[in-house]
DNA sequence: ACGCTAGGTTAACCCCGCTAGTATACTTAT
DNA sequence: ATAAGTATACTAGCGGGGTTAACCTAGCGT
């Protein structure tokens, strides 16, 4: 009775000691995410297979995940962060509000379209495969979406721009994660130039938005 | 050996007389579409739901479709000729070129959101499960974006807007797609008053392209 | 030495997409 | 009328997925 090793299995992982079952949590979530970009496929990120590369049996993810949603939230959780730097680091390349702005934008849909399915994921799945806290309170409290309305409030208080810095960056946020969600889902329709699009994109919507004399 | 309607299935279907097997198609398009609206759920559309509800077995589906996923974009195919009528219909409600634009965009924002699911599907899947034709040909040759494209070849002629027609139509298309597929994914977040976001967000976005003096 | 419990495992359920092989009823040719 | 052929559908089953209930066991605290 000492494990058939029937199909293939990965060595068994030797178990956490008392306190450190934590561990395992962090396993799984190195596992999901190799999985999810050597794989470029949110569908091989399944439970088995996360258990499988651990050395671990499926129910085990359990003790750690309420369930498949949550832990393919968990994985993708991080990019929140990086999303925030990147785009931080890209504002912080110019002193024009505006322009910083722009490259705001484009830095969003670059990060966007360079980790689709991270994208996918985060915001392009049915509600109901998608944690509460992912709807709302996890997005709405995001650096990325903070220092966005802070940037954008700035715009406005140095009449820049006009209207609610909130509603202003909402509509920001729709436009570049409209293009970015449609060059992810649609990446074989005949786009042009990206940089060109992007750039026409970003700058444009900002064009619409300045308070012009 | 009489069928033994093992789980309550439904009255078996007489079969189609010669030559009107293409019946059967119309008539899983149908069940498919009741069970995707009733149910407002893209998962409760499964193969064997639709095969149960026409009251034929599983296999019988994969005579007039090659999988499941060209099932579902059959099943909303008949919603690009709707969402081509409903902005059209939109676009002729003002004689100015541009407000015209402006309820194209609103119109079609309006009927994303009022038939997510279909929308979903058409516009927000992976690559993966998109049939080819619905990554580039449909999507391309749709009345609705053709239609889109001549609106802004006015615009642009009349020196309204400045720039390629094609470019400012793919990112205008962009634009009303964010805010629709955001609101969508994220029905539960604090949004504005939608109204006053979709009228934000298309009347800045216009006002962006307008060729000001 | 012994029990308790954190940290797992076994076995199974139910649903799914899909396929190979088979049956049945119409239509048409003889 | 009858036989052949084919469009139309079915039977049975594979492999895989998420999830759960019930059980085990190593090792720490007493």
């Amino acid at each position: 009775m000492t494990r058939a090793n029937t199909t293939s299995s990965s060595p068994r992982r030797t178990r956490a000691r008392r306190g450190e079952g934590e561990k395992l949590r962090e396993q799984i979530l190195e596992a999901g995410e190799r999985l999810l970009i050597e794989t470029g496929d949110e569908e091989a990120v399944t439970i088995r297979a996360v258990a499988e590369a651990v050395g671990v049996t499926p129910p085990s993810v359990y003790l750690h995940f309420a369930d498949k949603d949550e832990l393919l939230f968990a994985i993708c959780e991080r990019h929140f962060a990086q999303l925030d730097r990147v785009t931080e680091e890209a504002a912080a390349g110019s002193d024009d509000l505006l322009e910083s702005l722009a490259r705001r934008g484009r830095a969003y849909i670059r990060f966007g379209i360079e980790h689709p399915e991270q994208y996918r994921i985060l915001f392009m799945r049915p509600p109901s495969h998608t944690p509460e806290s992912f709807q709302v309170d996890r997005l709405r409290d995001a650096a990325a979406f903070g220092h966005l309305v802070e940037h954008v409030s700035k715009c406005v208080q140095t009449g820049l721009i006009d209207g609610d810095p909130l509603l202003v960056s909402l509509g920001l946020w729709a436009v570049v994660h409209g293009l970015t969600s449609l060059l992810i889902s649609k990446p074989e329709f005949p786009w042009p130039d990206l940089d060109v699009m992007i750039d026409h994109v970003c700058r444009t919507t900002i064009r619409g938005l300045a308070d012009s004399p």
